[in-house]
DNA sequence: ATGAAAGCGCTAACAC
DNA sequence: GTGTTAGCGCTTTCAT
């Protein structure tokens, strides 16, 4: 097969504007030392030829290959576009990141990583030599993973993690998990719920430890007991029914249930709708997803919405600066989440 | 700031097996001329090493650059996006697409471009020098854009388009949307309807055309008048809202209604709901997209499943065959969107 | 069947 | 300020 050449290369816009290469190279970077009528001379080539560098060449010679990874659990994510209930966390990357990648020449690739594999060293080794990413955005679990975040850094790509504090310095993002879980109690606790259970993430995400800590600060604040209302969860379906149950099947059953994902509101709402309980008459619900089953529902249902978007682009925008600061970024960014008051928050009925 | 350089190359595998760079070039690529003991002392090495190959370097000098782009429309993608109700084609093409790439070494990376821009063309062409791609996945209405297709075609990029025919030879991918129209209305009439209306696609759209004829070719078949039955739409809420309109609005009422969409569909539900219709009691609703919102609504909606996943795969099957075959591929391939039956279809009222 | 050499497009380092 | 040189990691071509 014929070597496939490029058509316009930094040669023809050298040429055509009669500088040096590296005249060139300098004003697509902008860099200094080019006198303004160069610039203009060569932008104006440029425009001219219909010139676009290319990636590849960039990242073989120089230090950028103007691409940045977004890691995934692969497991979870797949099972999510199979299912195809809504789930759009990837595409609000896509829709936040994408963009600010393109202002800067970037681009936002997906990639997706076991989680629980062995040989995740491998498979992201792998990833790292194939494409040589810039930096790599991290999710949960993967953002709070040592030897992936060990790993990165030793390659010297930039990382900015989503959802984990712990893991040493670098770029760090929250929505604030533990404030969105006291405004979901405290939203319940105003309308006059005293025992508001909580179903609790997966204990591997550090956000789940989070959200408990601003639902049990919010019940304290209040003077309401939190014994035995929290109840732990995998962030599946079936892991939230068994939640639910117990949350609603004892002597002294909740009044109100804090989920947190749309997996684990949803079975809340399967078995309310076992057990004869309407929402929100006699059961409240916050769902910690906003995700489109949750918003167009019956009932639609008060739920925290995390700004997945605007993180996304800030965290594309925090690895572009880093790469031209000499020294290396650590600092925590909160994009806070909010809470969406719906229908399926209202009194308790004895309240 | 510092040259970054490949941890593992290929002259450090070529040093460890004791071979010249060559031969491991040959082991990676797959291509003959290696005695099989060399071909193993050389796999020994790569796996020892942990080697993998970057996609840069492989793009430089060679042909391929294992990254195949998927094309969308800007516009309709980003608001899709940011409305967040559910709407997954993009989620589907990377379930299909990055799992089929991956099976290759190839990458799938997601690219947007403006439909009605005058320069389309620049903007592809900013794309295609940047990334290199071996290939474009063409969607909808990219993929019956003549000029798009011409361009790739000159840069030798192969192309497999996913919703048109027209346009030339190349690789061509439909869901038999005729078919698919045909089913939904021999649904209704199987179930006694007679008067039921089309809510056509945009017809920018080549396949807007095939689904009105699939229509029109069963109501035909079966002795129905089809006359004034087919509305038009752009595919948004509001045209669908006024495509219901007309056909509920006049003194022979639909009893059925097929949405070329689900944007026209939840419209059609709409209007039902202010005119006091109920579905399917005194209308029953076909969609056209198997959406969140249509499989989870109340009712949930009859509707044709279009299996973008499948068809992505094969298009990024079909492009990395095309790689490696000398001859250009001409050829059609369908994979059949099929009806799903729910609860938005019934016998009419007085049938 | 295997190896050596040239070069892809670009940038870092250094000269002027 | 601007140009020159060397080389990134790999594949192609050509020689052996």
């Amino acid at each position: 097969m014929a070597r496939r050449k490029q058509s316009v290369t930094i040669k023809h816009v050298a040429a055509d504007a009669g500088v040096s290469l590296q005249t060139v190279s300098r004003v697509i970077n902008k860099e200094p030392n080019v006198r303004p009528v160069m610039r203009e001379r060569v932008q104006a080539s440029i425009e001219k030829l219909g010139y676009v560098p290319s990636i590849a060449a960039q990242r073989m010679s120089g230090s950028r290959s103007y691409l940045i990874m977004a890691l995934n659990d692969r497991e979870r994510t797949i099972a999510d576009w199979r299912k195809r209930e809504g789930t759009d966390w990837v595409d609000q990357m896509l829709l936040g990141g994408m963009l600010k990648c393109a202002e800067h020449g970037y681009r936002l690739i997906v990639e997706l990583i076991d989680t629980h594999s062995d040989h995740i060293e491998r498979e992201l080794l792998g990833a790292i030599a194939a494409l040589q990413p810039d930096g790599v955005i991290l999710t949960p679990p993967h953002s709070q993973n040592q030897r992936v975040i060990e790993l990165l850094r030793k390659h010297q790509i930039s990382v900015a993690r989503i959802g984990s504090l712990d893991g040493g310095p670098g770029l760090r993002f929250t929505m604030d998990d533990e404030r969105a879980a006291r405004l979901a109690s405290e939203h319940l606790l105003q309308l006059g719920h005293r025992r508001i259970g909580f179903i609790a993430g997966s204990p591997e995400y550090e956000l789940s430890a989070w959200r408990i800590d601003g639902w049990r600060a919010a019940m304290r604040a209040a003077g309401c007991a939190d014994a035995g209302l929290c109840e732990e969860s995998d962030f599946s379906f079936e892991s939230g029914r068994r939640a639910a149950r117990a949350l609603l099947g004892g002597r002294q059953p909740t009044t109100a249930i804090i989920a947190s994902n749309d997996q684990t509101a949803l079975a809340v709402m399967d078995v309310a709708r076992e057990m004869e309980l309407s929402i929100p008459d006699d059961l409240s619900l916050v769902s910690f997803d906003d995700t489109p089953l949750v918003r167009f529902g019956d009932p639609a249902l008060t739920a925290i919405a995390q700004p997945i978007a605007e993180v996304t682009a800030q965290a594309v925008a925090a690895i572009i600066e880093d790469r031209k600061t000499q020294s290396e970024l650590d600092r925590t960014v909160v994009v806070p989440a909010g809470l969406i008051p719906r229908q399926s928050t209202a009194p308790p009925r004895n309240g």
